[in-house]
DNA sequence: GATGAATGAGCCTTCATTCAT
DNA sequence: GATGAATGAAGGCTCATTCAT
């Protein structure tokens, strides 16, 4: 297998910079978006005054960068604690892969991120193709795949499974779109652990009437 | 009949005016973000000069209102062309109405409302509020209410209904923001139809395997 | 006696004007200044379009001038009233020009000429020097012609007649200067009347008391 | 001993630069009013970048209230330094506290600040309100004081004080406001000092040779 | 002649970026 | 390495001016 011989877009060389500076950089620039965010805001938020970013990254722009890539990895770190174990049934997995999410990503800072992407998409399309060519695509591939073994070992139904994944995870990414956006103007903040359980009701049970219902995991 | 030679410099269109406007603010709006929309842009894409917009909106925040208000309304007037008659079952009702999500709002431009909103949630909390109180609200209403109905009637499971419904909409919602983020990274598409096939059939049914499989609608 | 061969810098042509457009346009000059002054303010004092401003004057400058112009006119017609006839006595022909600047121009509208033509001298000039050598230099030879004339007859004592003038109506100039500044901070109006009397009474027979004291500072 | 090649780029001069900035600022206002200022003259003429001014200043108004402000306190530094002894004859007292004003204000830069706040005044009155409740009420406290004192002792005839002290100041005033809008039309500049001692003799020994002419106009 | 609608030019203000210490 | 000070390059907004009715 050749090695590519690109430049890979994506330099690790930032990864080895202060924490700190990445983490109020993705606080602010989830919060008010990558236009919106001043430098002045991340420095003060980092501590440090505003020229001292200039030391870590040539410009906002690859601040930003730095912040999506470096985001991007910690939640794939985070999700990978979550061992894969084929052994267990497709049902359990996909239960385990979609509380891994809600524990390691959807209860962190890192829940930004996809809102971050997703309203920056169009302005930085780069940055999106990065996030749906590393995130995305390893996402779909995960799902399909737990979907494609179920559907192989009898315990799911044929469904559409280039369809399904999306819908599968959308009630999670919803919930974190939500946590960032409307959070403030609820009663009481959503409950993850009903919504996941509600979800997993819903998608392993369905909506309509049967009389042999299924325990509830 | 002589044409006349000069190109007039401007038309006087007092009347279509605001609607082009708006048309064209709630594209720059949704493709960059508040911030980074520029009203020179806002003009030439509305085929006026900048100044003109101020003839119509007070400034940018304002315009930026206006569009969010009106989409809104819009979007409403949408979905209120499906009568939502009680004789049906609630299945059937539920159908209709996601159907007429997909077709009347997820495929026309006020497909970009919600993310507009999303992302510029925390910058312009009221404008948040705004669309929580009206969009969300009703949207809540209208989808528990289908949702008790159907449990009252025994169609549906006893499903978690404050959470149902999130996750009722939830691949809608996530597919219309997708269609505004990753869709020119994709080979083809997303299929709104075949996404909303696969997500009656998953709601109705559920994954798991059940031998007494219901029809699909 | 030749014609002169210039054209006159200032022509006559706006003078047919509506009063209308000159009475709203120094209104709002004197009140706001050149620069701060909005045409559309003007439009709206008067009771028509801005638009309209432009078929009588071509533009902001030239309305500018025609109402420096128009009351400058104005006031020498105001104050030509006032035949200075030479029968009587110096004092009572003094008395007579202050009296007349008092009524006839501090309490109306044109008033506001000097303020205006003070603020904006280094802007336009042009418009100053032609202030300076209708208004200033006639005003400067009507007093030292009344001064020298009672220098001459005995009724005034030798005094240095290029300085007395400015002084002898700097109280009133000034006074109309406050009341176009400060009359909105005092507790009550200035009362020209008095003031013109305290004037007189100092003008005429000094602040010492002893009448041989001629030694200078 | 090599001299540096390249000039740099700019100064780090943040202690005389506030000074610099209002200087610049109270000259372009005095020239050209506020609203026909502009930052970036304000900014060549004091030798930095626009931007600069906001370092120093919020906006234009800040600027212009604060130059108001600080120009007033250096006039009053001025003034301060001509120690006020009441031992002294109230006459003397006088002259003093006018020769004092023309020598440390009429001929300073700090001239201009009359002017400016006069033109100003109705566009911001409560510049106007402060300028007038600072400056012009301690004047006229000084002067009356001046006055009441010198009738007390005899020295000066019972006039009416409250209009008196503005006529014993408007000559100077109006010399001032002269400089900077005629000026440049004359052929010789105001002789300040020939004006105050033409002031000082008719003020104190008033214009009339006759001493026994008391009766009014 | 009058005016509502439209616009081009200009200025204030912000902010990413750079320089000098 | 860190930072206060400075700046150039935008972009929002205003307003004198012009056009079409």
């Amino acid at each position: 297998m050749p090695v590519s011989q690109a430049q890979p877009r994506w330099q690790r060389r930032a990864d080895a910079r202060p924490q700190e500076l990445l983490d109020a950089a993705l606080a602010e620039f989830v919060e008010r978006g990558y236009a919106a965010t001043r430098l002045e805001e991340v420095a003060r938020r980092a501590g440090v005054a505003k020229a001292t970013l200039y030391l870590y990254y040539e410009n906002k722009l690859e601040l930003f960068k730095a912040v999506v890539r470096h985001s991007l990895v910690a939640a794939f770190d985070e999700l990978a604690k979550e061992q894969r174990d084929a052994a267990t049934s497709a049902r359990a997995q996909l239960t385990k892969l979609l509380a891994a999410f809600v524990h390691r990503v959807a209860e962190s800072p890192l829940s930004g991120l996809p809102k971050l992407v997703i309203a920056e998409a169009s302005n930085f399309p780069d940055v999106a193709r990065f996030y749906h060519d590393e995130m995305i695509r390893r996402g779909r591939e995960v799902f399909t795949g737990v979907l494609e073994r179920g559907i192989a070992s009898g315990e799911f139904r044929a469904v559409d499974v280039d369809h399904a994944w999306r819908i599968v995870i959308a009630p999670l990414l919803l919930s974190i779109i939500w946590k960032h956006s409307f959070a403030a103007f609820e009663a009481a903040p959503l409950d993850f652990e009903r919504h996941l359980d509600a979800h997993l009701d819903l998608l392993f049970n369905g909506l309509a009437t049967d009389r042999r219902k299924r325990i509830r995991r």
